[in-house]
DNA sequence: TATGTTCTCTTGATAGGACATACTAGGTGG
DNA sequence: CCACCTAGTATGTCCTATCAAGAGAACATA
């Protein structure tokens, strides 16, 4: 190979140069290539063994510094920080991470409605008085054991929904093939001691902790196109994160 | 003013040109000048409003569309998307949060100790057998309010702690002034029942909820500088955060 | 009128150069 | 032997330049 990192370019692909850089390097770290700690070469030699600009390669290590897998220091050089297991809290779904990860979650639609929004629906939606939106609820499970409990109201002008395909597809699946592009997400993480409705279907013991997640997600045109109300059993979830100091 | 923004720049300011330019669009944006929603000039114009390069105006907006300020697409243009206040769940502790947001919070030191690192801390912090690390527990109190428990775990090799300095300093600030650069952190945010303990000490009802952090922060040199478990009452404290798709 | 093509505007990607600045290490002088 | 200074090296910043790709509007054609 033509580096000393087992990263090949393929300049005829559609995928950008930096973003093949990207994904070489997090694969020599996750295979163990490039050992946490070691010191990679200097900017200008690795873009020359890729027969890349230093610009591209600058780019590509800035999104490795950003997620937290490289570290640089002026003057010094760039090293590898660490290969633990990172959950790299992007904007998906609980079904996207899950599956991700391997396991097969499946998913129950309790109930499933097209109602009038309420006054904090139409707020955290940006919706006019008088809009109708979708409801329903959800308990997600894997391997058969309940793990979470979702609540979520939708627009209903972006794409029709009922029941059976909600159960069959995942919402954020539906909602992209619908055209939607989302562009951010606010989340609230807290806690609450469970209720008795919410420990039956989650299979814990009354009053146990549960996470509680507050999302509103946020398409490409400024539309707020979803906000769900979900509580996970603490048991079994958590939010993982890294942050990295600039 | 040689623009339609409000930004100018200085060319002789130690401070990047880009990193000035996100500092005067987020001050447009905050103090009304760019309306959420509002699109931008394109980035060709922009710079030549400020007499910058290209590139240089594109590493402002990038900053700025990573941080959720700003959308892009292609071909269409750069628009505002929201000034909501937003929690930027950067590197720093909390007492720097509150501070920062104009509260005044206060600080009981419960206990310190410099003890001998049991295993779990000795795998948390990559330390090696027999290592002795510095133990404490505070608690967190804004306006009288008792709002976190926290329970720290420090490396002794960095700079020497007492009691009387973590209760007057921080233990940020006290790691920074002995020279610790930090870099980056990972964070694990969960819930549990309050046990009589905690529930006493944060004066709430016994077996409330409780939102549980828990906090490794790594320096440019790639030491665990520091592990912490915290809690906070859940009906005073969450997690905020702003997920940006790229 | 409706549809398909083209043109233009905007962001996205890449290249290559130049200079600034921080850190390290080694050499020099006291 | 120690402290200071300096050269080397690596990242940080900024520039000019060019092509690609997506989106939307305008226009031509059936």
């Amino acid at each position: 190979m033509a580096n000393n990192l087992g990263v090949s370019i393929d300049r005829s692909s559609p995928v950008p140069l930096y973003h093949q850089v990207v994904q070489g390097i997090e694969a020599a770290i996750n295979s163990g290539i490039l050992e946490p700690g070691s010191r990679l070469d200097n900017e200008i030699d690795l873009a020359a063994q890729l027969s890349l600009s230093r610009p591209t390669m600058r780019k590509a290590m800035d999104e490795l510094v950003r997620s937290g897998l490289l570290v640089r220091k002026r003057g010094v050089g760039t090293q590898v920080v660490s290969s633990q297991v990172r959950r790299p809290l992007e904007l998906s779904s609980l079904y996207d991470d899950l599956t991700n990860n391997g396991k097969k979650p499946t998913t129950d639609v309790l109930g499933f409605s097209h109602i009038e929004a309420d006054e904090r629906t139409l707020a955290t939606l940006a919706l006019p008085a008088g809009s109708t939106v979708y409801h329903f609820t959800r308990l997600r499970k894997v391997a058969g054991k309940p793990l979470a409990l979702m609540e979520n109201w939708v627009r209903d002008d972006i794409v029709p929904m009922d029941q059976d395909l909600l159960a069959a597809e995942g919402l954020y699946a539906i909602l992209r093939s619908g055209g939607v592009n989302f562009r951010l997400a606010n989340q609230r993480i807290g806690a609450m001691i469970a209720t008795d409705y919410q420990a039956g279907l989650l299979e814990t013991l009354p009053a146990s902790a549960l996470v509680t997640m507050e999302r509103t997600a946020v398409d490409d045109t400024g539309r707020r196109v979803e906000t769900g109300h979900h509580v996970y059993r603490a048991d079994s979830y958590s939010f993982e994160m890294t942050l990295v100091q600039r």
